[in-house]
DNA sequence: CAATCGAAAAGTGTCGACAGTCGACAATTT
DNA sequence: AAATTGTCGACTGTCGACACTTTTCGATTG
């Protein structure tokens, strides 16, 4: 019996690897922070609590390494990756260059559905700010950035994006606190989207340097401040 | 008797893993053109040339996978990757942003060793432009763009540019030819030498931008035209 | 002759095992 | 007492094996 000869548009079943599924385990409990940056993560001890063997953790354990949650060095395995302060600036810096041009980009390409997109995703994000939940907050305004970076049209930076903002993460996540009061933090998407929508390129890159310029100074000011790390102990 | 009781100058022992020798080969044969895009790279096949097992083959798959190299399919295993030629397109633009923003923060930060060191390699890049090598002046092109990321100063930055340059490879390997005239090539850098040691930040993105976008064009061109490619031969 | 089916070959995903290495702590020497 | 050496446990790097899936290719059928 053939159910379908054409195909019918059903979400693939996608037998999730078992690699994909330990990436995604271990970059909740890093992003958590339930690891902390320093912190060893073994194979073995990984495998055992997740129920696998050594070889998937492995290539999960690479994978990440190439996303710049881990680091591992040779003959000594995975840790989770400390950032020094200087090498937030470097990230806030890159974050800046990208997220200027993928602004001009978007505002040449955007249509009516991008627009509204962009505006309902900023509306999230002043509700959020409203509730206390600071790991949600994280999660919209990364999802409003991504947008614009997903209106430019570039894949390729879109990637670079997502990469840049897990290694972020592992610093957003560390501060419990956010790095500035909500209310504010959604206030000044609002200029920057306001930016976006004037088409003016010099004003859109002013309208991009202003906002996360703003996050950078919070961001950088709160880890020199307070968690002068080097953790090292170990976790399961 | 006690040989040395201070460090005496010996050159640390680095054990080369073989995950770091796999992942040197296969980046070579595909930079190469022996491997070329779209044929598959079985890691058994892999493993019994190179004389070793899987284990370290799949993970320097992986870690190809993360540079754009290769591409996998869960279950069907590594090829290599092939660029549509919007992707080309997108690796180009995004290059763009980024040596400009490079090239600006260079033209700040530049010392007089900087200085010489980038005139020094245009030079070289010069004398590779009258013999006939390929290769060789693709390479010393490479040299010159990422000392400039390298002055910037910005490590992440630097990183990013090896990734679209390892990417870029791919293609430019794939065009046996230079996508323009050797010397041509070298000349268009000298604009850009000069834009940089202005200092001026407007001058310095137009300096780039001409003469990346030359390359854009030379490289877009020849890979629509030529090798219309979904090649899916098998390699060893 | 083309298309279909099915068995064999090849390849991938995962596992458990072993050898070599690293780090820590105890024993020993200066 | 300080420093060096020896020993032990834990962990990483690598390997071969097995089960399951995909691909290949020849035989069969319409």
């Amino acid at each position: 019996m053939r159910l379908a000869s054409k195909p019918v548009g059903l979400p693939a079943i996608v037998s999730q690897d078992l690699v994909t599924q330990i990436a995604r385990a271990l970059t909740d409990a890093i992003i958590s922070g339930q690891i902390p940056p320093g912190a060893k993560v073994a194979e073995a001890a990984v495998a055992r609590e997740l129920g696998v063997s050594r070889a998937p953790v492995r290539e999960a354990g690479r994978l990440l390494e190439s996303q710049g949650l881990l680091v591992s060095i040779p003959g000594r395995g995975f840790s989770v990756r400390t950032h020094a302060p200087d090498e937030i600036d470097d990230l806030y810096d890159l974050r800046i260059c990208i997220e200027k041009h993928a602004a001009v980009l978007a505002a040449q390409r955007m249509t009516p559905e991008n627009r509204l997109a962009l505006r309902r995703q900023l509306d999230v994000l002043h509700e959020t700010a409203a509730i206390n939940d600071p790991a949600r907050q994280v999660e919209e305004d990364y999802r409003f950035h991504r947008l614009i970076c997903e209106i430019s049209g570039n894949r390729r930076l879109l990637k670079l994006f997502d990469d840049l903002a897990s290694e972020l993460r592992i610093v957003i996540g560390l501060i419990g606190r956010l790095y500035d009061d909500p209310q504010r933090i959604a206030q000044t998407h609002e200029p920057l989207l306001a930016a976006i929508e004037t088409g003016d390129a010099a004003q859109i890159q002013g309208g991009v340097e202003y906002h996360l310029g703003d996050a950078w100074r919070g961001v950088a000011q709160l880890v020199r401040n307070l968690p002068s790390n080097q953790t090292t102990e170990k976790v399961s």
